[in-house]
DNA sequence: TAGTACAATGTAAACGCTTACAGTAAACGC
DNA sequence: GCGTTTACTGTAAGCGTTTACATTGTACTA
């Protein structure tokens, strides 16, 4: 990777000199008041004088004092902040949970903050999570991205959390946010024999951890055997969700000679990365291998031939994420389980005629 | 969109009860010892017996204790975090980039929080932001997403940030990251002119406010003047690095006949809907219509044709804004203006001889 | 054995804010 | 003219930590 440094015009390079920052005292002070008439006139709280306001305004200016969200957050016990924790895979699908996310938080006192991993956190000896009590009023959870054990201490701390992509630890009721994957997928492999006329399916999975795999494999497995085609174990590819995982895995596949004559992957990252390892090999699809995802990442209509997914409904996710954890922020009583409705979507790189 | 509620088993919906939550306080108690005690064992600083160690653990399992980060940081006046604010278009973009952020970070004792939003942020009278001082010890902000007064107070205020893509505001000497625009965009223009014998060439912008945009733009008008061609202002779109605005704008070209040999889309985003739009009105690229864009996006490489473009090393400004934000944090100086290496990927979207 | 060093702990003052409570003066009702 | 409200403001106690400083007892030095 070049890299390339350039100074600007002015080379000397600098240092910011801290300054000592203006607290609400200091302001209090320069605007001749106390501090809790300054906090009031922040807050909208009690009646402040014209006048006075004035005065404080013009010592906020001058001072350029900025509220220590923190010292709020300690003092009133709440942060109008919620916070999610997400894996940096399955780009595309992600953006579209955070854009549902922040919608609808948009017309309310509340904002987001991200917290990106994919080791699962925990707290180990009373050490905070990055996302917490202190700067958030509850968080969104992405698959197991915070082990059982922490969320059970959260779920007793009383801390409001709420968990997409997974089922509630064992002794936990903390909500869940799941697909309907296993119909949609029976349904896809189903379409996939039945109107394709493929026999040799092979399958790429996702991490072990991913509950959205497994049932995704089982319902697979259970429409091969429904009709009547038994189930190779070498046609069943460990991936990631990621691209490049993908890709090496049907190279592999290719190159052994598997002879498969569809794939269906457990999303369509991975759809992506079979999609670029069959096109090196020379296959076509759908003619030589029909290809077929889930999720229905913005990309994949863009691919030639588009790809038959299944559409699922992340930002409506963000938007339930966000009801749900909100409720429990307000003490109203929540569902534990709560599944959104998948559909297939045709395109046409399974091999039949498309329905969009 | 489907929205299917499912009640887990036990149908009853239920609230959790708020406890008490255990402070450093309760813990010292509980143990028998002074809160100071229990601090430095959490902090390592300061020596601990044994024993006394040994029941202190006890009462913070007993009692789920977590430290408050908030408290925390106001005590310190550190907060061992850094904030990046991010918009939420050119995903792949992005997920490069915060993995640069976050792999650089990774065996440090810091950890990042991110805020994703499009309008620009702005302190007034005295409001915080989501990411500032209280939760962060300084922050990475993309283009514009924060206004150029709220920048300036926030460098009178010594509160370390980076810019990327950007000059600094007026009277400011934050410290910006770029890439190398011009000279790129303009081989890249050359190249459709020269190797692929393009002549009618339009260009897709992104946002107004995108001096990365500006700059692409400035060069693409420069290599069709230096080579003889009029720019003819019809052949500028209005894009803002979205794929479906991209796609509109082309589809509009399509419809009015534009009859352009090669579209320059501002960034692989663009490209993408300039691709899909193409596709649907059945244009064969690159015979009819050559396609490049900027940035080398993951996805770009798997179009067919695989797309031609500017590798822009995403992960190493994750990198080098990590590390200018570091020596700010640390007090040590840094440079005002880094411009990072840019690199033409010739691939077939473009109509010649590809060089991977 | 007196003196020193050090390990282990406690005390209490920050950190920057909010807010319950109390106080004052002017305006009001009758 | 007196009691009552109302608008405005101040005082001070938290919120949950960290940490400088003080204190104690014990082990070591000479």
């Amino acid at each position: 990777m070049v890299k390339v440094y350039k100074m600007s015009s002015d080379l000397q390079t600098q240092q910011i000199e801290r300054t000592n920052n203006a607290t609400i005292e200091d302001v209090a002070r320069h605007a001749g008041v106390s501090t809790a008439t300054v906090s009031r006139l922040l807050n909208g709280k009690g009646n402040v004088a014209e006048t006075t306001a004035v005065r404080i305004y013009h010592a906020i200016e001058q001072l350029n004092y900025v509220a220590h969200a923190a010292a709020r957050g300690l003092a009133r016990q709440k942060n109008y902040t919620i916070g999610v924790i997400v894996p940096d895979t399955s780009t595309y699908f992600l953006v579209s949970l955070l854009r549902g996310i922040n919608e609808t938080l948009e017309d309310t006192a509340y904002s987001t903050l991200i917290f990106v991993t994919n080791n699962p956190l925990s707290i180990k000896s009373g050490q905070p999570l990055p996302l917490g009590e202190h700067n958030t009023d509850g968080i969104i959870v992405f698959n197991r991205l915070v082990n059982d054990e922490t969320l059970r201490l959260l779920e007793r701390r009383g801390f409001p959390v709420v968990l997409l992509f997974r089922q509630p630890p064992a002794n936990s009721y903390l909500p869940c946010i799941n697909f309907e994957n296993y119909q949609a997928a029976y349904d896809l492999v189903t379409h996939l024999i039945h109107n394709s006329g493929r026999r040799r399916i092979a399958f790429l999975r996702g991490q072990v951890s991913s509950s959205d795999s497994q049932l995704r494999e089982d319902a697979y497995r259970q429409a091969l055997q429904d009709h009547g085609l038994s189930c190779d174990e070498n046609m069943i590819g460990r991936g990631d969700f990621r691209v490049q995982t993908a890709e090496q895995v049907v190279q592999g596949w290719l190159h052994n000679g598997l002879g498969m004559d569809a794939i269906f992957a457990a999303d369509d990252n991975m759809a992506m990365g079979a999609f670029n390892a069959l096109r090196q090999a020379g296959k076509r699809i759908p003619e030589d291998v029909a290809l077929v995802g889930f999720n229905d990442d913005l990309p994949s209509r863009y691919l030639s031939p588009p790809l038959t997914t299944i559409h699922a409904p992340a930002v409506e996710v963000g938007y339930t994420a966000v009801s749900t954890l909100m409720a429990q922020i307000d003490q109203r009583p929540i569902p534990h389980n709560i599944v959104l409705g998948t559909r297939l979507v045709i395109r046409e790189s399974c091999g039949s005629h498309k329905n969009e």
